[in-house]
DNA sequence: GTTGACTATGCAATAAGTTGACTATATATC
DNA sequence: GATATATAGTCAACTTATTGCATAGTCAAC
């Protein structure tokens, strides 16, 4: 459910869009949280339709290919508001860096104090990103007060998780290989895979 | 993969097991970092079996039902090495609590902000059991120092994430709601949900 | 003039994960 | 005697997620 809760949200907020604006947002506002492809997105979009939770107008573009423009109808709205008050729970608890650590005697150990400390690397450039993301949502303010705080709550918990994490590999005798800084996203931790 | 790497892992290091052993190893041991059922690791099982990845002797029991004890093969071996050698990457990122919070203006203020403080206070429970977790590891030393070293890493980091997220709830201006300390797991968050 | 990036969408197949129902026996508790 | 818990397993159906492939036009760079 949730990537087309993420959907419902996005759609709900930020009006009608096509399969690609919403790739295009994922990417800019939740690619910390939640990584798609645009295959995924297609794939939801068509399951969503048929449940009657989005209705779609196809809008011609002069010099680009046509696209479908999704709306969320009152059953979509209705799905997403369930959604959004159903009780917070860790189900589906799973993370798969913890569990590649938790059996890293099975790989070799060099190899794994390499693959550790290139991850660290990829948490520091992520939270220098994310903190960046953060400072330029507050330099700019806007309107929707309540949405404002909650993505940027998100965001800070999501660096505070990292922080965490960088500080313990530390404190476990890791070290980050030395790198220049990069004010860019090339290589973060939402991307690479 | 993930599912069956944990299982391949625990099948290595622990000799032959049940499917019933297994629940129990990763109900005692990962359950932190992936939550499971039995009929998935049965299911898993099978699947691993057809596949070549185990092979499986079944063993009578007097006054309980017979079981299946499992061991790894060559290909299950590889299979594992190959996991594990693999980069360490943040593919399928994806984080359902997070996500709540992101969309949690689509939820009514006061109950969003009752599950977040409900929530917090699994953090906090789960902190708390995790380092018992840890002293009771700490405190009586055995073999398997690698197992051991990744097996306490991801257990602090885990709690690293947590502590850095309860920070920031509070940060936030969010508040545990006040209760007695609790030493066992109960309402965990790895079981609640 | 061809290569690559961007815009834009789609489907089929597979893999992975989840749920719910079901079968048994033994022991301990009420 | 009834109920709950622990042990031990299976299957079918389902949802969710992932991958690979295909299409097709515009525009800029080389």
């Amino acid at each position: 459910m949730s990537l087309k809760f993420a959907i419902l949200g996005l759609v709900e907020q930020q009006g009608p869009l096509s399969g690609y604006d919403i790739k295009q947002t994922i990417e800019r506002s939740i690619f910390y949280i939640w990584n798609v492809t645009g295959a995924q997105i297609y794939n939801a979009l068509r399951d969503m339709r048929e449940k009657g939770l989005l209705s779609a107008e196809t809008v011609a573009q002069d010099g680009r290919p046509d696209k479908r423009m999704h709306q969320i109808t009152d059953a979509g709205r209705a799905a997403l508001v369930a959604e959004a008050d159903a009780p917070i729970r860790d189900e589906a608890l799973r993370d798969k860096v913890l569990l590649r650590v938790f059996f890293g005697n099975q790989a070799d150990p060099e190899a794994m104090a390499r693959e550790i400390e290139a991850y660290m690397a990829r948490i520091h450039q992520e939270i220098d990103y994310l903190e960046s993301v953060e400072r330029r949502v507050l330099a700019n303010p806007g309107p929707q007060h309540a949405a404002r705080h909650f993505q940027l709550l998100s965001l800070r918990l999501k660096v505070a998780q990292l922080r965490g994490m960088e500080e313990e590999f530390r404190r476990a005798g890791y070290d980050l290989p030395a790198t220049e800084p990069d004010q860019s996203n090339p290589t973060n931790i939402a991307k690479a895979g």
